[in-house]
DNA sequence: CTTTCCATTATTGTCGACAATAAATAGCTT
DNA sequence: AAGCTATTTATTGTCGACAATAATGGAAAG
């Protein structure tokens, strides 16, 4: 259960040494839950103060949540927390659907055998959490990513992993989390993970391939509904 | 000419208004053409003396320098330049050729047939510069280059532009530098851009992205060769 | 002679202050 | 009164110095 928290934070552990590093992670999870409002200018003596640094290791944080997205840099005017959109939502998903569609045909290739039971095992566990705490969507979340950062892990590709768990992940968090993502897709979801892991095991990365990205493609329509229902 | 030239140092005119973008642009070449040797460390004071400014603004370089893979940090150690290998050369060309493939069914679907015709005289045009000036790889370095830059922005998705032309193009060009890329694959690298083109022009995806990604592979594989020959 | 531990040195991370640029406000002109 | 311009204000970019951490070299023990 903890573990599962762990994992979404901070898919590949790295201890957080650095202030940067450990002020970085805060303004994340409060970009990505919406503490800090969409589309919301930053200010980075305000920010400093807040978090009783300076202001050279929160700039080395800025500039690491504009690498991954969270926010959008000006030179000489400043950041501003990024704003979603439909259309954003749709490029977003775009690039998952073909980097985790080639994950998975990686993954199909080079996961070791062991990695995949073990992930196997990990699948049973969320699907007994979630029958416990049915409706509770954090649960949902945590293990939908965990399951797709383990895949994406096993894909061995080191560019592949930093683009989709350093790069993507946090936005596509954000956009799950603010959208409010739970609902009944959660136990079709969870046959899907089946599936597709069931096509990795088999050594099948072209199955893998077309599950997972008809996997993110149900993912995005259920989004876009949400995000319609919000806009109207 | 100078057009050329222009086109593959900056993709997107953004004018280096900070001394940290002006310093950026000088290391990420120093880097690309070996000058600074792959694999050694880098000195924040040194380089802060060489280009006369403090370490502010150069930390802020490497930060975007470790961005697009040039170079890789470990915290409270430093930064060293990263090491060619043929590992690092597949996995890279995996990303690209899923990344590119997607580019051209995108811009099949969403690049103005303006843009189309404009690139379709760019080519004609390199192909003079090629038959003029032949053997020289500069040429064939910053025509091939220009032609996926256009091919990427037509796909109009700002996420698959970042990734490819400021986060993955840099360290592309530095395997095809330092492999010294020329030989006999100029004149069909042409063809082969001409036949995505027209793929692209007929809004036929499917069939541009299929001809993306052999002709990335192709070209894979010709660095692939060098590599080897260097290796032993 | 090798290995381990410690001290020294150098490098990175962080801080507070200054300079340059952009935003906000006030004053002037039409 | 509206719009433009100049001045003020605030924010970002940059600098030099200090603190904390890692690399280096030497001395002592085996």
């Amino acid at each position: 259960m903890s573990t599962i928290h762990m994992e979404v934070l901070s898919p590949i552990a790295k201890p957080a040494v650095t202030s940067a590093d450990r002020v970085l992670v805060q303004i994340q999870r409060a970009v990505v839950e919406g503490e800090i409002a969409a589309g919301s200018k930053i200010s980075e003596p305000e920010l400093a103060r807040k978090f009783n640094i300076s202001r050279a290791p929160l700039r080395e944080a800025l500039a690491r949540l504009e690498r991954c997205h969270l926010i959008e840099r000006i030179p000489n005017a400043g950041a501003r927390v990024v704003r979603l959109s439909y259309e954003g939502l749709i490029h977003l998903y775009q690039i998952r659907e073909e980097l985790e569609g080639l994950a998975c045909r990686l993954a199909a290739e080079y996961m070791p055998t062991e990695e995949i039971e073990q992930l196997q095992g990990l699948l049973d566990q969320h699907l007994s959490h979630q029958r416990v705490r049915e409706g509770e969507s954090y649960y949902q979340e945590a293990g939908d990513l965990d399951f797709h950062y383990r895949v994406i892990l096993g894909s061995k590709n080191p560019y592949l992993i930093n683009m989709l768990c350093d790069e993507l992940y946090y936005l596509v968090r954000m956009y799950r989390v603010q959208m409010g993502m739970n609902g009944p897709r959660v136990s079709r979801a969870f046959d899907e993970h089946k599936a597709i892991l069931t096509a990795i095991g088999n050594r099948d990365g072209e199955l893998a391939d077309l599950l997972m990205r008809r996997h993110i493609s149900a993912s995005r329509k259920n989004i876009e509904i949400k995000l319609a229902q919000q806009e109207k």
